[in-house]
DNA sequence: GTGATTGCAAATTTTTTGCAAGATA
DNA sequence: TATCTTGCAAAAAATTTGCAATCAC
């Protein structure tokens, strides 16, 4: 078991209340944007401001804790989940949904490990399913 | 043969200089931000302004003339290639190219067909490999 | 103590909106 | 002609930046 203090102090950044109080709420979101993360963070810590935020996680990002998760909107979102997964995009809420499905991406990693695409180095297979949730 | 006007009345928009440069542009784009589009415009049709062309670019998603694409910064994509296809990112450029592969989409397409997600309608499957090119 | 980090405010960048003028079918 | 569309300017939304004050190690 480790803390979230360690996880962070590991990587090479100081673990200071924001960067722990950031990476809580995204344990909590799974996925959010920087939004996402002020807004549920505005009443426990109301000296965080968005701007913080962003460069929380920016620096989460570099040292690998976080990734980037693409989006079809004019937002960046972000994703505790550095494990490979699949994500739902529902059309009809503009809104996002994980889902683990690791015969999936077997199945498409295997496929990407027989194959050669000329002067690309594949380190990250994304995908999303646009649909309707009913 | 058809032409580009004919293409967008057939969809119900009137088919206004505009609205044809724009396609023009995307066509041979195939992928852009409304700026890039805009920036492409600017020289030979210098009265277009952003604001109509993201105006023009909605009224074609609605249409069904374009696609929104995904995306890992804070920019809106489109895709003139309403055909499924795999998109490679670019991490160290941070750019965007296609990426043909009929056997990768059968293959997921097949996988889905063969599953369901409750609930969950899925409409459309969006692959893209995220890397560096060397 | 020292260098990294925060908070604030202001600047950028990106997208949307309201409305009068103009163009399309 | 009636309706849809454009252009403009201004507002809104999202992200970045500069810098002094503060904090973690």
């Amino acid at each position: 078991m480790q803390t979230i203090k360690d996880k962070i102090k590991e990587t090479g950044l100081k673990a200071t209340p924001q960067r722990i109080a950031v990476y809580k709420a995204m344990q909590c979101l799974g996925h959010a944007s920087a939004d996402m993360v002020a807004e549920q963070l505005k009443e426990v810590y109301p000296s965080l401001t968005v701007a913080t935020v962003y460069n929380v996680l920016e620096s989460f990002i570099q040292a690998g804790l976080i990734t980037r998760r693409f989006s079809s909107n004019n937002k960046m979102y972000f994703d505790i989940n550095t494990y490979e997964h699949v994500h739902l995009y529902n059309a009809a809420k503009d809104s996002y949904e994980d889902y683990d499905d690791p015969k999936l991406l077997k199945l498409v990693t295997d496929y990407f490990n027989n194959k050669e695409i000329d002067g690309f180095v594949v380190k990250n297979i994304e995908i999303q399913l646009v649909g309707i949730k009913i």
